[in-house]
DNA sequence: AATAACTTTGCAACTTGGTTGCATAAACTT
DNA sequence: AAGTTTATGCAACCAAGTTGCAAAGTTATT
């Protein structure tokens, strides 16, 4: 019984042999990864699987989307017992040298005093910039 | 000689007719707009015409572009001698009732302490909730 | 005014990322 | 084993953004 059986089990889902190849895929990752990563990765897959695959895992809560203005979603594993609830949510970071974007998990999003009226329920915060792998 | 007309030579465009066309849209709105609203408005302009108009105001800092997540990358007029510089840069909400995005001009984006190596060189932060009309 | 040179516009066509419908295959349930 | 549900594969589609190229419009030069 494999460590990512459980992962899925525990997340309420059926460990089939794609969703473990995906897992599998995320967990050996330190940067969030595409779509389209996954396709180069796995060229033998299926799109629309993969897809599916995400989705079912970002439902589920094993994994959460990145939308890091690229134009192209990235996700990333979500921390072990993470709800995705506001207080979950960190900082993300686009290195626009090697084109990684990182979960920031231990820089929480700032807190902003919104206009009056204005009501806010959730916060997209990307930073930019060179990683601390690409500085020289 | 036109109001617009000032405007686009000030930031050293030629006052077409399509520009001014757009200028104006742009200034009579309160939110955001993005190329497909135009190609709505002007249903009888090209949508590529309008869309390097649009390239053309954002390179030359009439306008900013903003990426607020829905997919479809909305325009807004910069300030008046805006030179869309880092700390020109203000927070976006996107309202999920009438779907509008505004800009908050008087909300800068807080900082943020990022881990070390990590270096910022821009930021994008989308606040989504309800708007100040929406409220009831 | 005629010509040349450059800029703007219109049309067609294409790319990428994301998404749906539907049929088959695989996995559970009884 | 038969029936029911769930997952996968393939084709096709859609929206947003983008490119190439030729025609139209503008500005500069003779
Ligand atoms: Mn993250
Ligand atoms: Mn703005
Ligand atoms: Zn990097
Ligand atoms: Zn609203």
């Amino acid at each position: 019984m494999k460590d990512t059986d459980d992962k899925l089990i525990n997340r309420n889902m059926k460990p089939t042999a794609m969703r473990e190849l995906v897992l599998d895929a995320l967990l050996e990752q330190n940067v969030a990864v595409s779509l389209s990563d996954l396709e180069k990765k796995f060229d033998k897959a299926d799109k629309v699987t993969l897809y599916r695959t995400l989705k079912t895992f970002e439902e589920n809560k094993l994994i959460h989307s990145i939308d890091d203005g690229t134009g192209s979603v990235k996700y990333a594993l979500c921390a072990e017992n993470c709800q995705c609830n506001p207080h979950d949510l960190h900082v993300h970071f686009f290195c626009t040298e090697c084109k990684h974007t990182y979960c920031l998990n231990d820089t929480p999003i700032p807190s902003v005093t919104l206009p009056l009226g204005f009501e806010i329920k959730t916060i997209n915060m990307v930073v930019k910039g060179t990683c601390a792998n690409c500085k020289k």
